[in-house]
DNA sequence: TGCGGTGAATTTTTT
DNA sequence: ATTCACCGCA
C-alpha cells in the first residue's frame, strides 16, 4: 500500500484510503496480496554484483547508448529508440538495474504499456535478466489495468462504488442509443456510433462534460455536450465505467484530490513509459502529474512510429517531452541489429521527408544484403499471384538466400479489406496462412452473450448485460415485452431483473413471452444463489449456459459458423480454470481482450500495417503500394499533411519489419468495393532512394498468359499499333508503363544503366497526347473500352463505360476516344 | 416475432 | 462485393 510506512500527513491519508477499502472484499484479498509483496520486496536479496557495479548480467552486452540508457536512473529520461534497436531489453534491463542497486523496491515502480502482450513480455524478460522470477512488480501493466487498480480504490472519490462494472464497446454502442432515442434524436443523421466517437474523443483529451471547450460544443448537432454529461450520469447510475473514463477518472481524482495524488507521487519512485508516442492527453496528463513527485520518468517510444493519431495520440508528447520535463537527459538508441543496411536506407529514405521529427539515424553494423524490392503488377490478382508464387521460391531458397520458413514471411497491407485478394490465392494454392488481428475472442458475438450470462449470474443488477441476452436465444420476447419490462423497472425503481419479477406479479405479461420471462427470471435468481454460495464456478458456467438454453441455440442453429461458436463457448469455459470464481474471471476479461491462443504451424502471416508495429519478419511483403490506398486518401482528406504524415510513418514501420527481404508492390488496377479503380504508384515509391531499390520486372511481361484482359481493346488502332502479337496483354501493360510513377522509376532507372521494361520501347500513346478530360468527353480505357466521363475529382475521373459499367479511372489512363479510332455513334 | 428484400456504407484498433 | 441495418409483410 502506498506510503503505508510513511509518517505526517500522509498516513492520514492511507490510513483513510485503507478503511474506504477494507469494507471491500475483492480488495481486502487484493491487499493482502500487496502486503505480500512488500514482504517478498524487503526480501529480495539485493545483487551484492550490481551493487558493485560490475558483473550483473543484464549489463553485460549493452552497447554503449542502451547502457546509458539503463544507467542514467535521475532526473526524466527520454530514450528515443529507433526500430529494432532494442528498446525493451533496455527498458528491462533499466528497471532490473532499479532493483538490483536498491534505488527502489518492485512495487515502487510504475512501468506502462499500452497492450497486455507488452506488459507480459516486459514482465517475462525483467525475470530472465534477473536471472529469477521476481515477485512483485504490481504496479507494471497497461494504463488501464494500473487505473482500474487504482480506481477501485478510490471510486466513491467520483460517486462510483468500487465494485463498477467496465463497459465494453458494445453496451456502450446501446447506451448511447437510448440515450438518442430518449432525446428524440434522428438515429439516421446522428447515429450513436458518431456520438461514441465525439465522447471517446474527448475523453482521449481528459475533457469532462464541464470542461470541453466551446469551440468543441458545436459536435453533434449542439448537442454534443449535454449527451455527453446525460451519458457519464447513466454511468454514474449503473455503477459503471467505460474504457476512457478510467484514464479521466483518475486525472479528475488526481487533480481535485492534492493528497491521493501525493501519495502516489511518493510512493513511485521511478516511472517508466513504453511507447510513448502512442500516449494521448488523458495518459499525458496522468503521467505528468504522477511524475512530479521524484521526477524519475522515463519515457521510451520513437516519434517516426506514432501511428495511432486517429485515435487520440499525440506525437507532440513525445516531441514536447524535453520542454515539459526541464533537464531531460535524452539518449538515442540508433544501431538496429534488425535490418539489412538497403533496408535501413530505404526506410530512412521514406521518413526524411517527415517535418519535425526529433531526428534520429539508425545504422547497422551489418555489411551484406539484398536491396528493397520494387515491382508493380497489372492488377491486385495478379500481384497477389505473383506473391504466392515468391513465397514459394523463398521457401525452397532462391537468389541465394537461405530458404525460408513461412513463419519467417509476412504480408503487411493498409487496410483489412486487401487481405481477401490474398486469402483467396493462397487458398487456391494450399499456402498455409494465418490473418493476424480480426475479431478478438472476447469480442465475438457468442463469448459476449455467455459473458452478459455470466454477469447477470454475479451481479443481477447489471441491466446492460439483462437487455442483451433478454430475448437471446429468441424468447419470444421482443420490442413491445421489453418495454413493458423496462417501464416496470423504471416505475418502481428496480433494476430490469425485478422489474421483469414485478411485471410478472402483476400478470402484466401473459402467453408464451410471459411463460419464457418467468423461466429466465427463476433461473437468474438460481444462479446467483449459486454464486452466493460459492462453489464450482465452473460447472456453474456450464449450467447457466445449458439452462439458458443458449448452447442448445447454437447447436440448433445451421449456419456454417455455428460448430465454431460452439467451440468458442468450450474455450470460454476452460478458460475459467484459471480463475477462482466468475467474479475474478469477469474482473479480468474487461481488460484483457487478448487474442485467444494464436494458431501454430507453419504459415505466412497476413495482416494490416498496424496490426505488424513490434513484430519483425525476415521477408516481408509490402503490397498495395498506391495513392489513395496508401497513402490512404481518406486520411488525407481528413488530415492533410499530418494524415499523411501519419501514413508516411506507416510506411516506416512496414519496411522496418523487415530483416533481410523487402518487397514493395502496387498495382495498376484494383477492385474497390465491387468497381474497378486504377491509381498511380504510390508517392511514398518516389521517396525510396533509387540506390537501396532493385527494380523488378513482372514475369508476365515476357509472355505471361493473361487471356482476356482487355474488352474493347482489338478493337482500337491505337493498340494495334502496339506489337502484332499479345495485343491484350501489352496494351496493357503499356498504360502501367505509360503511368507518371513508372516513368519516374525509368529515368531512375536507366541513368544508373538498368534495363528498362522492354515495352517501354513499344509505346505509342505517349504522355503529351494524354490531356485532362472533363464531363461528357468520350474516352477509351484500354480495358474497359469506351465510355463518357461523368464526372471529374482532382485527377480521377468517373467514366461510364458502354460495356464495362461505371468506374473510377486515373485520367492518366484514358485516352481521347477519337484519338483511339473512334468513331462516335 | 421473424424472415427476406432493399439501400447505404465501407481505414487503421487497444483497452 | 459484401456486410449490415432497417422495413414491410406473413
Amino acid at each position: 500500500m502506498p506510503g503505508r510506512r510513511r509518517s505526517g500527513k500522509r498516513r492520514a491519508v492511507s490510513r483513510n484510503i485503507l478503511r474506504t477499502v477494507l469494507f471491500l472484499p475483492a480488495l481486502s484479498a487484493y491487499l493482502a496480496r500487496m502486503s505480500a509483496h512488500d514482504d517478498t520486496t524487503a526480501a529480495i536479496p539485493l545483487s551484492q554484483r550490481a551493487m558493485a557495479g560490475q558483473g550483473a548480467p543484464y549489463l553485460d552486452d549493452l552497447n554503449p547508448a542502451q547502457r546509458l540508457a539503463v544507467e542514467t536512473l535521475d532526473g526524466p529520461v527520454l530514450m528515443l529508440a529507433g526500430a529494432g534497436t532494442g528498446k525493451t531489453k533496455a527498458l528491462t534491463a533499466r528497471i532490473a538495474h532499479l532493483m538490483t542497486t536498491g534505488r527502489a523496491r518492485p512495487n515502487e515502480i510504475l512501468a506502462v504499456t499500452f497492450t497486455n502482450k507488452a506488459a507480459r513480455e516486459m514482465r517475462d524478460r525483467i525475470g530472465r535478466s534477473m536471472g529469477q522470477t521476481v515477485e512483485g512488480m504490481p504496479w507494471l501493466g497497461t494504463f488501464h489495468a494500473i487505473c482500474v487498480k487504482l480506481l477501485r480504490r478510490h471510486a466513491e472519490l467520483i460517486g462510483l462504488k468500487s465494485n463498477f462494472t467496465i463497459l465494453d464497446t458494445d453496451d456502450q454502442l446501446r447506451l448511447m442509443k437510448q440515450l438518442i432515442l430518449a432525446e428524440n434524436i434522428d438515429e439516421k443523421r446522428w447515429p450513436p456510433r458518431m456520438l461514441a466517437g465525439i465522447i471517446d474523443n474527448w475523453k482521449n483529451r481528459a475533457w469532462t462534460p464541464a470542461s470541453v471547450p466551446a469551440a468543441e460544443a458545436g459536435a453533434f448537432n449542439n448537442r454534443g455536450t449535454e449527451l455527453y454529461d446525460y451519458y457519464q450520469q447513466r454511468l454514474k447510475t449503473l455503477n459503471a465505467v467505460d474504457f476512457g473514463d478510467l484514464l479521466l477518472h483518475m486525472v479528475t481524482i488526481f487533480q481535485t484530490q492534492p493528497d491521493v495524488l501525493a501519495q502516489y507521487q511518493r510512493w513511485f519512485k521511478y516511472i517508466l513509459v513504453d511507447e510513448y508516442q502512442d500516449t494521448n492527453v488523458a495518459q499525458y496528463l496522468w503521467l505528468r502529474l504522477l511524475a512530479q513527485g521524484h521526477r524519475n520518468i522515463c519515457c521510451v517510444g520513437d516519434d517516426d512510429q506514432s501511428i495511432y493519431g486517429w485515435r487520440g495520440a499525440e506525437v507532440g508528447n513525445i516531441l514536447r517531452f524535453e520542454k515539459d520535463f526541464p533537464g531531460a537527459h535524452v539518449v538515442r538508441l540508433e544501431q538496429n541489429y534488425r535490418s539489412t543496411p538497403h533496408i535501413l536506407a530505404a526506410a530512412s529514405g521514406v521518413i526524411d521527408a517527415n517535418q519535425g521529427r526529433l531526428g534520429k539515424t539508425l545504422w547497422t553494423a551489418e555489411q551484406e544484403g539484398e536491396k528493397v524490392r520494387l515491382i508493380g503488377h497489372w492488377d491486385g490478382d495478379e500481384e497477389a499471384r505473383w506473391i504466392g508464387d515468391e513465397i514459394e521460391a523463398l521457401q525452397k531458397g532462391t537468389r541465394g538466400l537461405d530458404p525460408l520458413g513461412l513463419d519467417g514471411m509476412a504480408i503487411l497491407v493498409r487496410a483489412s479489406h486487401q487481405m481477401r485478394a490474398f486469402e483467396d490465392r493462397f487458398l487456391t494454392i494450399g499456402l498455409p496462412y494465418r490473418v493476424i488481428g480480426g475479431p478478438r475472442f472476447y469480442e465475438r458475438m457468442e463469448i459476449r452473450d455467455a459473458m452478459a450470462y455470466f454477469r447477470l449470474a454475479v451481479s443481477p443488477d447489471d441491466d446492460l448485460a439483462f437487455e442483451r441476452i433478454v430475448n437471446t436465444p429468441k424468447r419470444g420476447l421482443g420490442d413491445k415485452a421489453q418495454q413493458a419490462i423496462q417501464r416496470a423497472a423504471r416505475d418502481n425503481g428496480t433494476t430490469l431483473v425485478d422489474g421483469a419479477r414485478i411485471l410478472l406479479a402483476d400478470k402484466g405479461l401473459g402467453g408464451k413471452g410471459g411463460a419464457e420471462l418467468r423461466v429466465l427470471v427463476d433461473a437468474i435468481g438460481r444462479w446467483n444463489d449459486a454464486v452466493r454460495r460459492g462453489g464450482n464456478h465452473i460447472e456453474l458456467a456450464e449450467t447457466i449456459l445449458e439452462e439458458s438454453g443458449y448452447t442448445a441455440h447454437w447447436q440448433n442453429d445451421k449456419t456454417p459458423e455455428a460448430p465454431g461458436r460452439l467451440e468458442n463457448l468450450k474455450e470460454l469455459v476452460k478458460a475459467l480454470e484459471s480463475f477462482e470464481n466468475l467474479q475474478g474471471f469477469l474482473e479480468h476479461v474487461a481488460l484483457i481482450m487478448d487474442n485467444a491462443g494464436e494458431a501454430e504451424g507453419e504459415k505466412v502471416s497476413v495482416m494490416t500495417l498496424h496490426a505488424a508495429k513490434g513484430l519483425e519478419f525476415p521477408a516481408v511483403f509490402l503490397p498495395g503500394w498506391e495513392d489513395g490506398l496508401f497513402p490512404s486518401q481518406r486520411s488525407m482528406d481528413e488530415s492533410g499533411l499530418k494524415g499523411l504524415e501519419e501514413e508516411r510513418r506507416l510506411a516506416y514501420v512496414g519496411i522496418t519489419r523487415a530483416e533481410t527481404l523487402a518487397t514493395i508492390s502496387f498495382a495498376a488496377n484494383r477492385r474497390v468495393y465491387g468497381q474497378w479503380q486504377s491509381s498511380l504508384p504510390s508517392r511514398f515509391i518516389d521517396e525510396l532512394p533509387a540506390d537501396h531499390v532493385e527494380v523488378l520486372t513482372p514475369p508476365g511481361l515476357y509472355g505471361g498468359g493473361y487471356g482476356a484482359a482487355g474488352m474493347a481493346a482489338s478493337a482500337s488502332p491505337a493498340i494495334m499499333a502496339v506489337q502484332a502479337s499479345d495485343l491484350h496483354d501489352k496494351a496493357s501493360r503499356a498504360d502501367v508503363y505509360n503511368s507518371p510513377g513508372w516513368k519516374r522509376l525509368q529515368a531512375r532507372s536507366s541513368a544508373r544503366g538498368m534495363s528498362q521494361p522492354r515495352e517501354s520501347r513499344h509505346m505509342v500513346i505517349d504522355a503529351d497526347a494524354v490531356s485532362s478530360f472533363t464531363t461528357d468527353d468520350r474516352v477509351f480505357h484500354t480495358k474497359f473500352g469506351y465510355g463518357t466521363v461523368t464526372a471529374v475529382e482532382g485527377d480521377k475521373l468517373e467514366v461510364a463505360f458502354e460495356k464495362a459499367g461505371t468506374k473510377k479511372v486515373v485520367g492518366k489512363f484514358l485516352v481521347a476516344a477519337e484519338q483511339a479510332g473512334d468513331v462516335p455513334f
